[in-house]
DNA sequence: AGAATAGGGTTGCATCTTAAAACCAGATTA
DNA sequence: TAATCTGGTTTTAAGATGCAACCCTATTCT
């Protein structure tokens, strides 16, 4: 049967997941991230089959995260480039990134060393923080309105 | 085909997708966050089949996400739980959350109210950080030593 | 004790999705 | 004009998914 669809879900997580939660959505915009505009470039870079990246890229300008703009001088010219709402996805990248290299880190090399234009440093590992910018964890957290995320079924 | 792994990918984010990047992975590690422990929970929670959920569950224990432990007073009932590194997703999870809230918010309800129990408050929206703990955007980091990621091709 | 039920799975089958490669048509380039 | 580049669509085979039906081991009910 089909994969099942949380447009509807009454979770956000579900419903972000529905947009760019498959395999290859998430590389694509990573690498729009990086730069990567062109079909053939993304195709290359990922290595990925032209239908599936033809139904992602058609997927992603549905769900508005990449707008396809006509850059064609005289005609049929596609680039694809991040919406805000692509940009946006940006801490979830790198959340994502300082997740695999701390713990799937590649046995040979060092990770990516992002840094920040205005100071020239690397940037900070991504946190959830709590109102005075403190970071806390899931057991910190409760649902207002709810009993504690980690107290009567404390998570791990 | 079968599906294209990542596992031995370059990309730090591509070896992460690979764990937790397909439908239900990350909404089981979700809900493990919440307190869901049994099968059967997770089962009508997720609403999702009983194989793949037993597929699912066995892939995070193998990556090391969850871990099963053997509850039974006398024999076979189990918990699965999240480890420190799936504990470790929650920034993912919590980013992927806000990200959901602003670009898809439910047509009806609030989104979830997450509040730090030490403070009582919200939690602080998810963001990248340079070294002084300012928040920046896509466009204001490089990789040392390439290029700036939005310079020569301007990302969005 | 014996029957019914819950927990945690496995198995089969029909349907979708995916990967890979072939094929296409409109611009460009040589 | 012939070869190429771009961005796709089509075809085919192998996987992945969802669902329902079974299974086996505790518990719980009668």
């Amino acid at each position: 049967m089909a994969r099942k669809r949380f447009d509807d879900s009454n979770c956000s997580v579900a419903r972000a997941l529905n947009q760019v939660g498959d395999w290859w959505s998430l590389l694509i915009v990573l690498h729009a991230m990086y730069g990567t505009r062109r079909f053939v470039d993304f195709q290359q870079e990922l290595g990925i089959a032209k239908n599936i990246l033809c139904d992602r890229l058609a997927r992603l300008v549905e769900n508005g995260v990449l707008k396809k703009v006509d850059v064609g001088e005289h005609g049929s010219r596609f680039e694809y480039r991040l919406t805000e709402k692509g940009r946006d996805l940006f801490p979830v990248v790198i959340a994502l990134r300082q997740w695999g290299d701390k713990w799937n880190p590649a046995p040979d090399e060092a990770p990516l060393d992002l840094r920040d234009r205005a100071t020239g440093q690397p940037i900070q590992t991504v946190q959830v923080q709590n109102a005075e910018g403190k970071p806390i964890t899931v057991r910190d957290v409760f649902v207002s309105g709810e009993p504690t995320l980690g107290s009567k079924k404390d998570p791990a």
